[in-house]
DNA sequence: TATGTGCATGGACAGCCTTGACCGCGCAAT
DNA sequence: ATTGCGCGGTCAAGGCTGTCCATGCACATA
């Protein structure tokens, strides 16, 4: 993990799509070595795939929403529960249970507030113990 | 918008280096109106781009932390440079502005623990205005 | 000095992409 | 029924890429 790798990797973040050839002459190689980098950065795990990103609002998940949950208790079964139903909505493109306060974070993608109020009380407030539930609406993303 | 535009979009989002024609048979077309429909898609604005996904550990970012931010004040002035400093700051993935309380959300990615105390005491609570913050880690990733 | 690592170069082959043109089908409007 | 339009299928030519190989060189290390 040189500066090149680090170059190969920052070009790929940035164009995953870019030819062999043409990332090599942006990291100033050759084809032949960049590539074997490439596929060493692959095998290693350092790099994990390539994937599209796609308009939210195209695809009607343009509404984010931050929701962050408390259990009513952490009774086993309850909290197995709450983790599996919660992780299989897939409304819900972010999933951590946390340590303290409040016990989980979830990132709620939706098409509009509509959609997140069905959401909220259709799917999540009638999961198993469920309590306090706290809804963050973005009003801005100034980064990222 | 149809399904087989769909289908496209989702093979792009799991597989952004897939060929056109790999592409077109798994969404049951021929390569031409594939390749027509990927390029109307990217045209529009519905693909925005193409990214590698790259492990965290690899690259010193796999201590993620969420961060609240409190500002002591909402004037004009305290608000525009805090929100600059932040965004600027390459720790910070994500930065969103939020409706009510907390005033801020912001994602961070440093190595370890260390690295996030020195950030946050050192690049964080040094910006003029910054009032309460709050740091949730996460006890494990369920789900994304 | 001997060795291992990593890169440059050149060549070669198979395969893919791109582009364009042309054809046929289904559907909606007239 | 007919016309026009949108969309997919097919075909072909040309260019480029991905991949693999062998060889030689530079550099750090034992």
């Amino acid at each position: 993990m040189d500066s090149l790798d680090r170059a190969i990797i920052d070009e790929l973040v940035r164009d995953g799509r870019v030819t062999n050839v043409e990332l090599a002459s942006r990291v100033g190689l050759t084809a032949g070595p960049c590539l074997r980098r490439v596929q060493r950065l692959e095998a290693d795990g350092v790099i994990r795939g390539y994937h599209a990103s796609v308009d939210p609002h195209a695809v009607g998940r343009g509404f984010e929403v931050i929701l962050h949950v408390d259990l009513v208790t952490q009774e086993a079964a309850v909290v197995t529960d709450f983790e599996r139903e919660a992780a299989a909505l897939e409304e819900v493109s972010e999933f951590k249970r946390l340590f303290g306060t409040p016990d989980y974070f979830l990132r709620i993608a939706v098409a509009d507030l509509a959609g997140y109020e069905e959401f909220l009380t259709g799917r999540i407030m009638s999961i198993r113990g469920v309590g306090k539930v706290s809804s963050h609406f973005s009003m801005k993303n100034l980064k990222g």
